[in-house]
DNA sequence: CCCTGAACCTGACCGC
DNA sequence: TGCGGTCAGGTTCAGG
């Protein structure tokens, strides 16, 4: 039998794994394309229907449908098929695996999408906050997708936008740049990370935020995602075997988790605050409000 | 518009 | 060993 654990997500301690941020979204897009496109969807074994949303019943009774594509946008994983896409949310806990053969399922198996070649997609999530949409048109009308921001990694997101969408905004500049209407992909912990990168207080109003303080963010955001996409990426190559552990949190977190820890620029020993209800870790002395 | 808090759900961990 | 409280990657919604 050959398992292969595309990543592995439902650990809590953050130094041990990784999260589902964007960086871990289209990390597992990668790991999944390969097997499923051009391939036909035989058949879904739904085993809850307690996600985030119900499962429709087309989508329960979906067969002989190929795939054409898989794409992301924002923390969306969207597997297009002839007939209808599926936008997949892995929420705070989902993770993805293929299976070359059907095996039992493990405690939060909620959803199988069996290929014709016998191939599974088999997706686990503890907390159930992630969800398997069915949607037939205007998928990019669609609620959950209409309203999202600029991908971070794209031009269109730049400190000229940042800097015009920040004025007379009194939010944290942490809560402004998790608003995934703002941007997209930003996370608790990259935005904690981004922020320190920056040389910004996370707790300092959006609007007071300089030209080049955004420039600042803008680049410290982009920074950040691209090391974890890398990281990321190198994981999927390297992996083989059935534990489920890829073993690959080789990303050095500079602040997230770091309470009471020394500033690794300065020494100081990290501050922990709460913002939105969100652990929020910074330094005081580098990072100005 | 802004802001806060709660809700969805399960599991891990800590202190007693 | 168990019990209760708190916390965890995301997103949405109600209420002030």
């Amino acid at each position: 039998m050959d398992v292969l654990c595309i990543i592995h997500l439902n650990h809590l301690d953050p130094h041990d794994t990784t999260m589902p941020e964007l960086p871990e979204v289209e990390t597992t897009r990668q790991g999944i394309a390969p097997y499923l496109i051009n391939q036909t969807i035989d058949h879904l074994t739904i085993r809850t229907d307690k996600l985030r949303f119900p499962i429709s019943a087309t989508l329960k009774k979906l067969s002989r449908c190929k795939i054409s594509g898989i794409e992301r946008r924002a923390k969306y994983l969207l597997l297009i098929t002839e007939k209808g896409t599926l936008i997949i949310h892995l929420g705070m806990s989902g993770s993805m695996r293929i299976l070359t053969e059907i095996t039992p399922p493990k405690k939060h198996d909620h959803i199988d999408l069996v290929l014709t070649n016998k191939t599974v997609l088999r997706y686990n999530d503890p907390r159930k906050f992630g969800c398997w949409l069915w949607v037939t048109n205007n998928l990019h009308n669609h609620k959950l997708l209409a309203e999202l921001g600029p991908e971070p990694l794209n031009g269109e997101f730049n400190a000229a936008y940042l800097y015009q969408q920040s004025r007379n905004k009194k939010i944290a500049v942490k809560k402004f740049i998790m608003n995934q209407k703002i941007v997209v992909g930003i996370g608790n912990i990259y935005a904690n990370e981004a922020l320190f990168l920056a040389d910004i207080h996370p707790s300092k109003e959006a609007k007071q935020l300089s030209q080049q303080e955004c420039q600042q963010l803008v680049s410290a955001c982009k920074k950040i995602l691209k090391q974890a996409l890398k990281i990321g990426g190198t994981t999927i190559r390297n992996f083989s075997g059935a534990d489920g552990n890829p073993g690959y949190f080789a990303q050095e977190l500079m602040v997230y988790g770091r309470k009471d820890m020394p500033c690794k620029k300065c020494r100081t020993l990290l501050k922990e605050i709460r913002i939105d209800n969100r652990s929020t870790v910074f330094c005081e002395i580098c990072q100005s409000i």
